[in-house]
DNA sequence: TTGGTCTATTTACACGTGTAAAAATAGAGA
DNA sequence: TCTCTATTTTTACACGTGTAAATAGACCAA
């Protein structure tokens, strides 16, 4: 920057100003600078931008896992309205491993960054960690939170009640009750999601079945831990007339898939059979399995932009020690073939 | 660190040393420090420790995409390879804009990152950004490259001769010879798989057929492009009986979708239908749609270690100016139900 | 205990930018 | 042309760390 000062012949400390905010020069200056510009190729570098700053204009973005599309998706509605008002984003992937989420939380810490928002994997969630680092920094969970601590963290999600009850009330009115098949416990939607459908099933007045689970690993590989599990009981004849509700698509997926295997599903238009599979969510694909999945759709742009406005909220404001804000969404029906 | 340094009774510099290699420093003065860092929360700054050195220890991963599993996928396995080296990842999402492409390069050079590994757009691509960009720092292109152009930058991908070779010989071996879906003009991988498919064509001796796209424009969602296309094609009677060869699976994901909407998929065993659906790249959940997805398999982990120790080479021995090196890999057949 | 070697300390400078304060200058309006 | 104000220049310091060189100290073997 020094040297480009030179060439230009304008002064480092305006070059400065200029990057940080174009219009903040006489617009003659500006325009003679934007003009060297075009000849030499410079940019100013990051760190040195970003270090003994008191904002970093930085918002890290903690996912537990990558290579889910739910994830992706949200990560992309993050990034937009963020670049929207002015902030990078930097994502820390957790490979499903509270160690590694730790790690992600100091990163970001490191950086400096302004605020972060995390999905936490939850229950195994390097607890202290978090506790220290949401004291330094504004924190938001996003999509899940961690159960019964942080309630003074805000938390942007679905209200997994009213979607579960959705679904369930839709079900019932259309056929049998459901059964529930929850997923691995990696999060706090696992457990809450169950106790929603339980609550349910008690208002509407049948009694919940919970699909026991053979493994409770903490496996991100759901469709195929739903495949498994699912055609071993199909395999026994169990289920097979059931409507099946799963905690989330991907896990219905692999049902649909197992239900495929074993014939349950109504191949032909004017063929009926009893069985059906309901999920949670509206995953991209879902509506391109075979039968369409019925399930409920989470509106990942609108949590994406509230997470966004939450943190710049406590970024801007200061953060309230007391309670956290707590917004939750709901979901909507999105009836399709399976159910 | 300077306090840090005299609480612990410990000078800075050696704290910096312990910071970058806890081994490098006597085993008595690591053991104290160590002691010291339980009862203190401390983290040296990430962009004091980056600015003003040669070496970062960062690797730059572009990827044109996010919400694409293929993507993500090759993400988490550059990641784990670059963490062997000792090398963090910083992604960059181009969301399929040639200019937010560039930008990512420019992020990067910014961040003097040690190397970059992109997944490039192709022909829309920023060229003179890459061009310039590629000069100053370690590039290697992976899953795609700049047609015509940088042929000295490093390339690791599929061969997709081989690979669509060897699809279209097991089709005409156990049926019809296929016709061929393209993808949108995303990447080289489009046009070069188009292209492989009529070298196979005419090698194998039958005429080769491609099915003309309604949009080629550059579309991200190729589910719903290929579900559209071929719905149209269906409910007039075309191509109702023949073996579609898609560019890639999430293509055929729609197709399958598609055919199923028009019952052109066998959906007993028993049954048999001459209309057949073969993919590329074996997706994640190719296994999971109704009829699985037989497909050839890219080996993402293999790509994403190779790309890393292309980079590496670039970074330890300097990059060779002559021609970039090429490393293709060839796919396997995934045999399972739609072809 | 002594000497030699390995390790830590001290001191100083570097990186590339933001930024504050005072001085100088440019540009606009009269 | 003059004056006033807005902008730029000059100068200087800051950030948090890496690192080099000279010095001091610790540790091990004899």
């Amino acid at each position: 920057m020094e040297k480009l000062s030179a060439t230009i012949g304008i002064s480092r400390p305006t070059l400065s100003k200029f990057f940080q905010d174009a219009d903040s020069v006489r617009s003659t200056t500006r325009k003679r600078i934007e003009d060297a510009l075009d000849t030499v190729d410079y940019v100013p570098n990051f760190f040195a931008t970003k270090m003994n700053r008191q904002s970093t204009r930085l918002i890290g973005v903690i996912v537990p896992y990558l290579s889910d599309l739910f994830y992706t998706t949200l990560i992309q509605a993050i990034e937009e309205a963020a670049l929207e008002s002015g902030y990078a984003i930097i994502v820390q992937n957790a490979h499903g491993d509270s160690e590694l989420e730790a790690k992600a939380f100091e990163n970001l810490l490191s950086m400096s960054a302004d605020g972060v928002i995390a999905a936490p994997i939850g229950q195994s969630s390097a607890l202290t960690t978090i506790e220290r680092i949401q004291k330094d920094l504004p924190v938001v969970f996003v999509d899940s939170r961690v159960p019964g601590k942080f309630e003074q963290v805000d938390f942007v999600g679905t209200n997994n009640e009213q979607s579960i009850a959705l679904m369930v009330d839709y079900l019932c009115r259309s056929g049998e009750p459901p059964v529930f098949l929850g997923m691995p416990r990696i999060n706090s939607n696992s457990l809450e999601r169950e106790r929603a459908y339980v609550k349910s099933a008690k208002e509407t007045g049948f009694a919940p079945a919970i699909i026991p689970l053979s493994q409770t690993d903490t496996v991100w590989n759901f469709e195929e831990f739903a495949y498994l599990t699912m055609d071993e009981y199909f395999s026994r004849g169990e289920y097979i007339d059931s409507t099946i509700l799963c905690a989330n698509d991907r896990l219905a997926i692999g049902v649909i898939r197992a239900a495929n295997k074993h014939h349950l599903l109504p191949q032909r238009k004017e063929e009926s059979t009893r069985f059906r599979v309901a999920g949670h969510d509206d995953h991209p694909l879902s509506a391109y399995v075979y039968p369409a999945l019925t399930t409920v759709s989470r509106n990942t742009v609108h949590l994406g932009q509230t997470a966004v406005s939450q943190v710049l909220d406590q970024i801007e404001n200061g953060k309230r020690t007391d309670q956290g804000v707590v917004r939750t969404f709901n979901a909507e029906l999105r009836l399709r073939e399976s159910a």
